[in-house]
DNA sequence: GATAATTCCGATAGAAACGATATGAATAAT
DNA sequence: ATTATTCATATCGTTTCTATCGGAATTATC
């Protein structure tokens, strides 16, 4: 029950991208410069973020990354559902036979837990947006210069 | 981002104990066999279960396991721990060099974030119980015996 | 047109986690 | 003594995750 490296690295280099100037495109090998990510991994999880629509690339010499929505349109389960696909906390495999539980599969307490767990989970991800982190982390950056 | 197996396996197990008379021990090879769990995995999950407090086991012939805590005093996270550890939803590797997201570690927004979100996490397994699952159970039967 | 920087694509390698099995010792009821 | 059980530990096989590799297609710049 861990988040993948696929995910953060893609949270970071999307915080990256929203705090960019939105005119020059930024190209994968500056995003894995500046950001410490390994180059080639850090490419797939581009594309994947391009085929869930939440970035869009320019092709050729100067070419690169934007946010292709605004960043208070992109949930923190968009990126998560780009990047792990849908969220199913369980495979329910001893469930198959029908009686895994002692009991018929939808009257299954734990399937229905799961369930349960499942579409709080999904909210809970949802009402995070990248905006919003963004904005976390100017709150943080003005607190830290107030103490120094 | 799964529940494991173990975790499932445990819960189910201990669903099944709640249900039996409170005298006799269940064995683990009853366990298996009723909920068709393979055996010897089986084992290694309830000797965690031991080891976390959650179940008290007999040895020798008719021995086996029972509840060493009333249900409602086990919650879903207490499970959760015993099979899968404490909830670490990210190992923030690239924070490390201190310029992981280009910012210092303590002003990170994903680690803020992945704290968060950890927070709400525990707290929602915690506010399931064993107990609660059963009176689940209960009321799903009761609603397709109405139907039926 | 050549060159260089880039996205894009598919394959694969390496490592770690997970699910499950195997062997057998210790314990206790019968 | 026998049998059923918990307990301990090692190991195996599979899958999933992380990362690397080689190269094709695209485009700005010279
Ligand atoms: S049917 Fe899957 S947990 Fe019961
Ligand atoms: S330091 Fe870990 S995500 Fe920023």
């Amino acid at each position: 029950m861990k988040f993948s490296a696929k995910f953060e690295y893609a949270l970071v280099a999307l915080l990256y991208l929203k705090c960019e100037p939105d005119e020059m495109p930024v190209s994968g090998r500056t995003l894995s410069e500046k950001l410490n990510l390994p180059y080639r991994f850090l490419e797939q999880i581009l594309s994947d973020l391009k085929k869930g629509g939440i970035i869009r690339s320019v092709r050729g010499k100067q070419g690169g990354y934007k946010l292709s929505v605004e960043p208070e349109h992109i949930s923190i389960y968009d990126v998560y559902q780009v990047t792990e696909g849908k969220f199913e906390p369980w495979d329910c495999t001893h469930g198959e036979s029908a009686d895994g539980c002692g009991q018929s599969h939808n009257l299954c307490v734990i399937n229905q837990f799961y369930t349960d767990f499942k579409t709080t989970f999904i909210d809970l991800l949802k009402s995070y947006t990248l905006d919003r982190l963004c904005n976390s982390a100017k709150n943080l950056k003005n607190l830290s210069a107030k103490v120094v």
